[in-house]
This record gives C-alpha cells, sequence and structure tokens, in this order.
DNA sequence: TGTTAGCACTCAAAACGAGGGAGTGCTAAT
DNA sequence: ATTAGCACTCCCTCGTTTTGAGTGCTAACA
C-alpha cells in the first residue's frame, strides 16, 4: 500500500495534474495544456520529456499517435494511493435529514443509496447487513390454524424472520407451549452460527417422544434460522452511466446496467468486498480489479459499514475510472458514520 | 372496440401484411416487397396506390419520402383491434416448471417477471397484489423483552406482516394472553377495510382498564394491519430494450431506464391499469395513450391477475411499439392463468 | 375500370477525400 | 537541464459524391 517513491517530485506532480484534469475534462491532455496548467513553470517540451518517461513506466499512454495521454490504470492506482495515505481528512459536515425514523433498516438502506446517487452522480448500491454473527433475541410458535404454525424469530437489531410451517398432524396446545419454552430457554442469546445440526438433533431428543411433527417444526426452525437472508441490495441512479461518454456506448451500458438489474454480480462484489480487510473499510477498484468482470472499464469504490457486532454491510459506487475519487472517498466516508450513528441512536439490542 | 370496416378487405390484408413485416424487421417496408409478401399476386404499383390510400387514412406513414412505410399508431390499435376480437385463442401449453413453492408470493412474482422477460424479450413488471379485501386470519403479540413486543399477523394468502413494538411500562403476562384472545376473537376473518377506527376504540374499551399500554398497543395493531404495503414492483430484462434500435438511442434508453429503477412510474402504470375495467385484463397502450409519459414511444401492454378475492396485481411488458402483438398477448393469457393456479393450488384461506 | 410496366425523381445513408489541428518526438540552440 | 522549432502522425470534421431503395405519375393494356 506505500507509494511507489520511485517517482521523483517533478513527475509526481505531472502525473496528478495529467490525472486531475481529466478527471475533469474526460478528454486526453497534452503537453500544451499542462505547462499552463501547473505552477512549476515549465515549457510543453520539458513537460513532453517527463511524460514521455511517465508513459514508459506505464503512468499513462495515449490512446493513439499524436493523442494526449490518459491515466493507465496504474496511474490511477498510485494516484488512489496516494489520497489513502493522506491523513485523515475531517469528517466534512452534511446536513442531509434523511435519517429519520430508523424504523425498517431497509427504508433507511433504500433512501442512503439514493442520496449517495444524487450526491455523486454515479450509480450506487448499498448491501443490506448480513447477520452471520448475530444473535437470536426471541423466538415463537403460534398455531395458525389445524395445519399451519407461523415461526417468527427476531434477532439482534430487531432483524425478524417469519415462516409458515405446515405440519401434517395438529401440534397440541400444551406441546406447542413446551415447544415455545424449550427452544427459548435454550436458544436464546445465541449467535447464529452457533445454533448448528447438532444442537438441533439434541434439542428433538429433549422435545421427547412427540417424534414426527416436533421434529419437522423443530427442522424447520432450524432452516429458518439459517436460510440465507438473500442478502438484499439497493441500487439506484444506474442511468447516471450515460452521463459518461466512455461508458455509454450500447454495450458496455447494457452490461453495466444488466447487473445492476440482475444483482447477483454486486451481490459477488459484495462478499468480494466483506472478505478482505482493508484500511479503515474503504476499498477501492480500478479497471481490471474489480471482480464483477463486466465492469472492466469501470472503477469501483466500496466502504463496508457496521451495524452493532458482526451486523456488517457494504455501500459502493460505480462509476467511470475517472471518477472524482477523493470527492467520492469522503463521501462515502461520512454514510459511513451516519449509519453507525443510527444504531447507536438506536440501542435496541 | 369494433374493427372500423370503411376499409376494403385488400386494404385491410396490405395493412396486416405491413405491420407484421414492419414488426419482424423494424425497417420502413416498400411496395415492391409486399408485392413478393403477400399471397394476393399484385404488382408492386397497384400496392404503391393502395398505400398511398392507406397513407391518407392516417394507418401508415413514411418517415421521409422515398422510404417505405411504417404503421401510425392508428395503424397498430386497428391490428391489436383486430386481435383482440379474433376468438379466445386456447390457451398454449406451457411447461416452465418456475412454480415450484408458491412458498413466498414475492419470490413467485420476481420469477415471473423474470420469465417473462426471456420468454418474450421485452421488459416487464409484476406488481404485488394489493390486499384491500384481503381477510385477516390469525394475529399474535408476544413479548420480546421488557420493553418490546412483537405483533405478527397473518391475511390470506399467507401474507405475513410484523412489527416491533416499544412499550413505555412493561405488559404483565396474563394481560397480554387477554389481549391476544380478544384480538383473535373479533377481528379473525375480517378483511382490512372491516377493521376501522371505530372498531378499534371499541377494543380499547372491552379491553378494560389497562388503558395506557394496552390503548398504544392496539393503536399499533391498527397502524400495522393497515399500512400500504407499499406496492411492490418487480422488474426484470429492462435492458432487453437495447435490442430495438428505435428505443435505444441515449434519450429514450435513460428514460425508460430510469422509469424502471426509479418504479414509481410503473406504479402509475399499474394503478392505472387497475382502475379500468376492460376484456379479458388484458389492455394494450400504444405510443402516446400509455399514462406513463417517459414512453411516449413504446407500447405498453399490461394484465391483471387476480390470487382470489380482491387480490389483484398487474403484470406488464413495456417494449417497442413494433412488438409482438400476438405473441405479448397469448403469453400474458397464459402467465394469468398460472398465477390463478398458483392460487387454487394453495387454497390456504 | 382496374392493373401493370416504365421512368424520372427524391432523399437518407454510405463512401470518399481533403483540410485542419492537436499533439508528439526529435534536434539543435541556450 | 531546458526550451524553441519543426516535421510528422493521425483523428476528426465537413462537404461532396455515389448509391440504392422507394415513390408518384403516366401511359399502355386487359
Amino acid at each position: 500500500m506505500a507509494v511507489d517513491t520511485s517517482l521523483s517530485e517533478r513527475k509526481l506532480i505531472i502525473l496528478k495534474a495529467i490525472i486531475q484534469n481529466y478527471l475533469e475534462t474526460g478528454e486526453p491532455v497534452g503537453s500544451r495544456t499542462l505547462s499552463k496548467y501547473t505552477e512549476l513553470n515549465l515549457s510543453s517540451a520539458t513537460i513532453r520529456n517527463e511524460m514521455a518517461d511517465l508513459e514508459d513506466l506505464g503512468y499513462i499512454f495515449q490512446p493513439h499517435t499524436s493523442a494526449g495521454r490518459i491515466p493507465s490504470d496504474k496511474g490511477y492506482r498510485l494516484y488512489v494511493d496516494m489520497l489513502m495515505e493522506e491523513k485523515e481528512q475531517e469528517i466534512t459536515e452534511r446536513e442531509d435529514a434523511m435519517l429519520e425514523k430508523a424504523d425498517k433498516v431497509e427504508k433507511v438502506l433504500q433512501q442512503a443509496a439514493k442520496v449517495l446517487a444524487s450526491n455523486t452522480n454515479y450509480a450506487t448500491m448499498v448491501s443490506s447487513p448480513v447477520q452471520s454473527r448475530n444473535t437470536l433475541k426471541f423466538i415463537q410458535l403460534s398455531q395458525v390454524d389445524e395445519e399451519q404454525i407461523v415461526a417468527v424469530i427476531v434477532l439482534g437489531g430487531n432483524v425478524i424472520k417469519n415462516k409458515i410451517i405446515e405440519v401434517g398432524e395438529t401440534l397440541s396446545n400444551e406441546n406447542l407451549l413446551k415447544l415455545n419454552m424449550l427452544l427459548n430457554t435454550t436458544l436464546n442469546g445465541m449467535s447464529i452460527d452457533q445454533i448448528t445440526l447438532g444442537l438441533i438433533a439434541r434439542l428433538k431428543e429433549q422435545a421427547g417422544i412427540h417424534s414426527q411433527v416436533v421434529g419437522d417444526v423443530l427442522d424447520a426452525v432450524a432452516e429458518i434460522i439459517h436460510v440465507e437472508d438473500d442478502m438484499k441490495i439497493y441500487t439506484s441512479g444506474a442511468t447516471n452511466i450515460f452521463k459518461y461518454p466512455e461508458l455509454s456506448d450500447k454495450q458496455s451500458a447494457q452490461e453495466i446496467i444488466s447487473a445492476f438489474e440482475e444483482k447477483q454480480q454486486l451481490a459477488d462484489l459484495v462478499t468480494e468486498t466483506l472478505a478482505s480487510e482493508n484500511n479503515h473499510g474503504i476499498q477501492v477498484y480500478i479497471g481490471d480489479e474489480t471482480p464483477v468482470k463486466t465492469m472492466r472499464d469501470c472503477s469501483v469504490v466500496t466502504a463496508t459499514y457496521e451495524l452493532g457486532e458482526g451486523m456488517k454491510g457494504t455501500i459502493g459506487i460505480i462509476g467511470p475510472k475517472r471518477m472524482d475519487y477523493e470527492h467520492v472517498m469522503k463521501t462515502l466516508k461520512t454514510l459511513q458514520s451516519e449509519l453507525d450513528a443510527i444504531y447507536n441512536k438506536n440501542p435496541k439490542e
């Protein structure tokens, strides 16, 4: 992660200038432009020499002879690494009062995606937290009618799961009551991954003879608890990519928007992000670095947030390689801490 | 709705041929093409004359002089009206075994959208049923901890709603039990709109003296029941519009896909569709006819389905004006009946 | 009277070709 | 080490030409 220091100070400045200029304009930038742009009064010729060097080193390249230079993936990488190293810039003030009533987590996340998109003009995604390390808080089975039982499970952070269980034969009221007691006393407070098949088997024994039905019900409960709450992903601003000509030709637009619609690929992105521990939870994928193949021509910036212990989720921004990394990273950081704040304001666990 | 009979038989055939050809190719169709295409052996010259007439009548037009003709909205309209009048074609066989485990309605609808999209190559949307006339099947309050109560409500069709209720002071176990009894005995089997504020007030009285807390809880329950389950809309295949050049220029693509992403406009479409009672639940909007302004250049075909009494939803297909109406309408019809089948296979209400 | 062949005409789209211009690399002078 | 100057490259723009599909009209024909 350390910045490559093999570049002279001057080269660094020039590279930075090239990138910044390109971020703004989206056009290849030439030596003449730079010689005015930068404060180190150099002639275009000198700049040209330096640029030739930079090109040899692979930080920039020209789309064709006699065009200006544009940053390569390697160049971008160096740039964001520099940004990363800069001392933690103070979190800027932000007054969006969007985070009212943190009633339903889902609503908040959806909102977050929207706000983010309109703030940055890029496409954004927010994944709902996966509660693998979450704990069980309450569980209850209730008879709906002769053939149906509804199971309700409340997890930490007030995540509620439920399911209708179809039973072959009726379960007596008292047995149901016993089951509820049993489940609550044994499972309460346990983390989800502590609830193994073995544990369930032991429970079945304890429940005793009412084998068939009780067994079925317990199996169903186990299933509910473990069923991946198929990671929900909220997206917004997918059409922002039309704002960047380099992405908006039919081919790419098609692919990127598909990825946004299907969400499967975004899910991959999320798991990848969650897996890798990195500095401050911010991660930048440039071009080929991204795990999602259809986004070769984009950059993806992700941040992980955490709502209490183990409830981790991801916020992501997808845009052109020439995205405004500095702004994006800052925005992500503030959103991160806002999500934190929500949780602390509602400390129900 | 009656077909305009002012056209000669021959003109009708020619018009139909023009439309069908245009549906396939997307190119303006010329007289020479038609003179071979149709079985009424006519020379191109004759066809030209007829076409000139048709143009005067407003059924077709040429995008520019010296181009072939393409159908106008009026032409399309005539065409689909003819299709509509054709005797109910037998529902074609269809073997997609997609409709397994009708466990979660949501999953099924989402699936339905996907299948539809891949079947038709258009963009599709399915709205979840709004259950205004749905009935309450079961309700239960349970104590999660000192300050929280979880309310679970099962509606017909196994739609489950739940919510955590924060209570100021603890509710005794026995009171909770009483409340549960009270709620179930009085509300069970009632349709949602029968449960009025007045009814709730009466309940409060019956519940007696435990005024504060009980009142709060009852209010919360009422709220849960009535909160609009903000009509969910599932979409799929939005990127299919890239397959039709006439829609895939940046401008339109942008707009249409935005509409798909935001969903607000689709929601309008749904309500519009549900409002208008029409033949067999199939409705076709051509070009300007559609209630969604950003889809001026599309055609929209919608069908309403019904899962039991009052649970109505909408399926929609959005595509170019030159969409394959016949196929689309057929497909929608079968999907309609498949959704019906699901409900009847799972007659839990 | 309805149909057809022929022909001149139109116009969008493709093909072509000549500048223009931004930008580079190199060399020679400072 | 820096810079001015210059020749060279190659993309882009813009105007022109060509092409070709398709039409409308007229005149001949059954």
